[in-house]
DNA sequence: ATAAATTATCGTAATATAGCGATATTACAA
DNA sequence: TTGTAATATCGCTATATTACGATAATTTAT
C-alpha cells in the first residue's frame, strides 16, 4: 500500500509524530534556527541563507506553519516571519512529556 | 529533483533531522510507548499490539535500531528489544538543546 | 489603477516512505 | 541435522516528500 495508517494509532501518537515532521527535514531545523537569529525574516533571506530556492522554501515554511509554530505578518511588502513562543513551548513540552514518560516507565523495571 | 539536499546543511541540523525522524511516523510512536511498557519486547507481541503485520513493524524497528536508540536481545528463539536507555536520554538532551537554544534568541529580542 | 517587490501556488520529476505477502534467515530444541 | 518458532529481508505497489522553474497572487507605493 503506502499510506500511513493514523486511524490505528492513538491521538497522541500521531500529534507527536505530526510535529516530529516538523523537525524532520534539515532544511526546516536550518529555517527555525534562522529565524530564531533575526526577529522576523524574510522568505527571500531564508532563502538565500539556506540556500535552497524560493519556492522550496516557501514550501518549507508552509509546513511549519501549518503546524502553528510560525507567525508571519506583513510590513511593506515583504512577509515576516517569526517562531510562535507559545507554540514553541507547548512542542517542548509534549516532547519532554514523551521522553520522560517513556524513561519512567524504563525506570520500573 | 526530490533528493533531500543533506550537504548543504550543518551536521547539527542534519542530526536533529535524523532524530526526529525516528519519531515522525505514529507507528514508531506507539512501537516506542510500547516497549517502554514491557521489560524486552517480542516483535510479534509489538506487531499485535499496534495492529501492523509482522514484516511492517520488523521494518520500523529496524529504522529506530539504526539510529541507536533500540537494543535487541536474543533470549531462546525470540528476539527481545528494549530501549537504549544512555541513548534515549542524549536525544532528549539534543532536542532540549535545540528548544532551548531557539528560545533564548527568541528572548533576545 | 498600475507598477514593483515579495511570497505563494502549480506543475512536474525524482526520491523516499509505508505497508504487505512471500520467502529467507536465525537460534534453539530434540 | 532436522524441525520449529521467531525475525529479517525481498519484491512490489501506492502514497508522500523534496525540489525547482514558471506563474499567479498579494501588498504597498505611486
Amino acid at each position: 500500500m503506502g499510506v500511513t495508517k493514523r486511524h490505528i494509532h492513538s491521538m497522541r501518537a500521531n500529534q507527536i509524530a505530526d510535529l516530529a515532521k516538523i523537525l524532520s527535514n534539515p532544511a526546516r531545523v536550518a529555517i527555525i534556527e534562522f529565524i530564531g537569529d533575526c526577529d522576523g525574516c524574510l522568505c527571500q533571506d531564508i532563502s538565500e541563507k539556506i540556500r535552497l530556492s524560493q519556492p522550496t522554501t516557501s514550501q518549507h515554511l508552509q509546513v511549519i506553519k501549518r503546524a502553528g509554530v510560525l507567525k508571519s505578518q506583513f510590513k511593506g511588502k515583504a512577509q515576516y516571519y517569526s517562531i510562535d513562543a507559545r507554540k514553541w513551548e507547548q512542542l517542548q513540552g509534549l516532547f519532554y512529556d514523551f521522553f520522560e514518560h517513556t524513561k519512567s516507565k524504563m525506570s520500573e523495571k
